[in-house]
DNA sequence: TAATTACCCTATCGACTTAGTAGGATATTA
DNA sequence: TAATATCCTACTAAGTCGATAGGGTAATTA
């Protein structure tokens, strides 16, 4: 299951994607047309602010805003970002390899084989998926 | 993440595709095997049963042995009775779908066709992948 | 420089899920 | 009827998730 986080932080995103200009918005403003709660769509703006998909400005007129024009940014790193490894096993996955402690040989694991299939076709659609992709 | 139920799942069955004859396999035997606590395999073993994937003997030479041919059982089966829906979410789920109560558009929603396109390929993947093809 | 605005951070909470455990009931075989 | 192995129910420790609360800090405006 996609955590809420993650379903919010992509809404949250292409909600500041579609905007015309790159003025920072309010975390407010995107919390009511979204329907996202605001404490918490505050402390994914952060997670997304911390991993430079984000910036932000204080004070009076302040909020938050892309940092990349939209088409630059791809999905994989919103989703390694905020759902973390792409990958259903640790075993297969390309930045957080983890060998599993049940299992004696990769090569004849079943799983394995089946999750490595799985994990190269989501890959190829969070890659060539970007932000203005799903804003449009 | 993929549950341990699950892999453990896909682990017994292969096990028993990849046994010559079709005698029922004791738990204790697939459990030395494949490194999985007896009592957990044991439930796990019992779902299977009970979404007709595998059967069962009691008693003296009982045990769990497969219903079907290993080439006739697809992993979308498998997938759906151990994992649960093979969507991220349930608005693009084809066999539990529901709803988003926060979302007033699914055409407009990001999370939704970014979802629709996970869903396809991960699909695509377990339609096409039997159990035969894993125990090879 | 004071007030305001809005980001920034920590802590906590209830509900739920996961992985695993325990113990006994039931069915089959010899 | 004794041994064997599945079947079934209940329980639990640990962890995660979504959300909430409350205040601290920094920047902007007047």
């Amino acid at each position: 299951m996609l955590s809420k986080k993650t379903k919010y932080g992509i809404k949250a995103l292409t909600f500041l994607a579609r905007q015309n200009s790159r003025k920072p918005v309010q975390i407010a403003t995107i919390s009511k047309s979204e329907n996202i709660s605001v404490k918490f769509l505050e402390s994914i703006l952060l997670t997304l602010k911390k991993n430079g998909i984000l910036g932000s400005k204080k004070g009076l007129g302040g909020g938050y805003y892309l940092l990349k024009d939209p088409k630059d940014v791809p999905m994989t790193l919103v989703m390694r970002v905020l759902e973390g490894p792409i990958a259903m096993v640790p075993c297969v996955s390309l930045n957080y390899y983890e060998k599993c402690d049940d299992c004696p040989d990769e090569g004849t694991c079943a799983v394995h084989r089946l999750m490595i299939q799985i994990r190269d076709n989501s890959l190829k659609v969070f890659r060539n998926t970007t932000l203005a992709d799903l804003a449009n």
